[in-house]
DNA sequence: CCTCATATGTTCGCTAGCACACAGACGAAA
DNA sequence: TTTCGTCTGTGTGCTAGCGAACATATGAGG
């Protein structure tokens, strides 16, 4: 493909690593309709549905169907057909982007501040990278024919729909930003107070290999990097389980990055409790 | 700010030659009112314009006025008010992101193709980044209330501005991932490219300062960059002058990411040729 | 033709992060 | 308790790109 492109022996590894999540992926397909979770007001844990003026809500409601996002399930692959729109209300997805010779890095994050399925109303269908749950939890999904007409009516979930993939946009553009002018343990900050923001507690399921994959780094160097902020006190981890401490120590060493999302997330999309 | 940030001094050159420019763009305010290019199949060089069918753009063309985009002219500032959408018809526009300590990334590239402003109709009013003329030329631009007047109708031009946000989503998400992955010596030829592809004809005026910018590293890494493809007889340069000479060449020592762009771009947004 | 600001070339030491290769450490299952 | 797979820690080169300081070239304007 490309002769001078970096060796990709290493990478090769995290392409493993993504197989495993792909793999658990087809194992479990999305099960979990109707279960105990189902009352009305889980739909209000996302941020998004929460935020629709009854009408529409009323409207959407019988399409939304619960479901389970286990760890590691692709709810899209790059270049690939989406049929449903997701709204999660726990856990976290994120969009990832993969090399051709295995090397990845994550694009954006989501959780149930937001939707899954961008392209589905952008007008593409498809995009050029990989939705993966990064936390297990649930969320609300919503058929193509539904989503369409409602997004067509130009109401309130078009604007907030928008919205929200301009919160998107700020999200990938600081991470570009990020990945070339801030180090990789700033980085490791910004991912880590992005992930816990998105999550009731301080406590994520994720091995250091699969933040490299995340980051788009080596594992080592997220080792060193953890290692560090350890040391500091400011979080704790071990075998894939990883608990911050100290939420404004990772607050002062983090870059510019996390603020930026966070502040223009407020700007654009406030997020009312719902009543 | 950040305490462990890269240390800024280099940073402040870069930042004294972005103040340049726009120093010249405040010396130099949109003209060219009402010029000889004002004619009527001038519209049609901008794809996304070209693209619409006949009833909107006869609703649109008395909105649209011609103006010139002089070199480094700022069209709109991180967090800034726009008053106006822009349709380049030539002439390339850089979305430029700057950090607090004065480093600055490209993070994507408008030219006849699309347009400069999306955060007027996504519902934002304003991003985090910059939007300066990288070469200069021309745009017609419309005033907000007619944008969102026609966006609102939710018919082929929400539907056109939708899928060219989809492409700049694709845009930027692959530079991010680049700027992780990727060696210098690729990203210039991904962004040589990306450039040209913009103009008609292959010569970009342009410092290595300035690319060093876009891509956000230093300038003595495009020297060595630049100096190589030229050795390589893939372009020549002396003075801010750049002449891609072999284009095939350049394309084959790219990474995926230009290919993945320009596909993705031609899969949203096939351009025809206005009748 | 000369001057001078601007653009480019080059050098040297330095650091972050890479590749590769193991060693330990923990925990769930047998 | 033992075993074994998975995580995490560490070390040893290595390279790309950074910072800084300076040398050279070149073209536009006097």
């Amino acid at each position: 493909m490309c002769l001078t492109e970096h060796t990709p022996s290493n990478a090769t590894a995290r392409l493993l690593s993504l197989w495993r999540i792909r793999e658990q992926a087809s194992r479990r397909p999305p099960p979990d309709k109707g279960s105990r979770l189902k009352s009305a007001n889980n739909h209000r844990k996302n941020h998004l549905l929460a935020a629709l003026p009854e009408e529409s809500y009323v409207r959407l409601l019988p399409e939304l169907e619960l479901i389970a996002m286990p760890l590691g399930w692709v709810l899209y692959e790059s270049g690939g057909r989406l049929n449903y729109l997701y709204f999660p209300i726990s856990g976290i997805v994120s969009l990832l982007y993969v090399t051709t010779n295995g090397a990845s890095s994550e694009i954006a994050i989501t959780g149930n501040e937001g939707l899954v399925g961008i392209s589905l109303f952008m007008g593409g269908e498809s995009t050029t990278n990989r939705a993966v749950v990064q936390c297990a939890g649930h969320a609300y999904r919503m058929p193509v024919p539904a989503l369409k007409m409602e997004f067509a009516l130009g109401g309130a979930f078009q604007h907030l729909a928008l919205r929200y993939t301009q919160t998107l946009i700020t999200q990938m553009a600081q991470t570009s930003v990020c990945n070339r002018h801030h180090s990789l343990d700033q980085q490791l900050c910004r991912w880590l107070l992005l992930s816990i923001d998105r999550l009731k507690d301080s406590e994520l399921i994720m091995t250091q290999e699969l933040i490299a994959n995340m980051l788009g780094v080596r594992r080592e160097g997220v080792t060193e990097a953890a290692g560090k902020l350890q040391q500091a006190k400011l979080i704790n981890y071990s075998r894939g389980k990883i608990t911050v401490l100290n939420r404004p120590g990772l607050e002062k060493r983090v870059c510019e990055c996390y603020a930026v999302v966070k502040n223009e997330f407020e700007r654009l999309l406030p997020y009312r409790v719902p009543a």
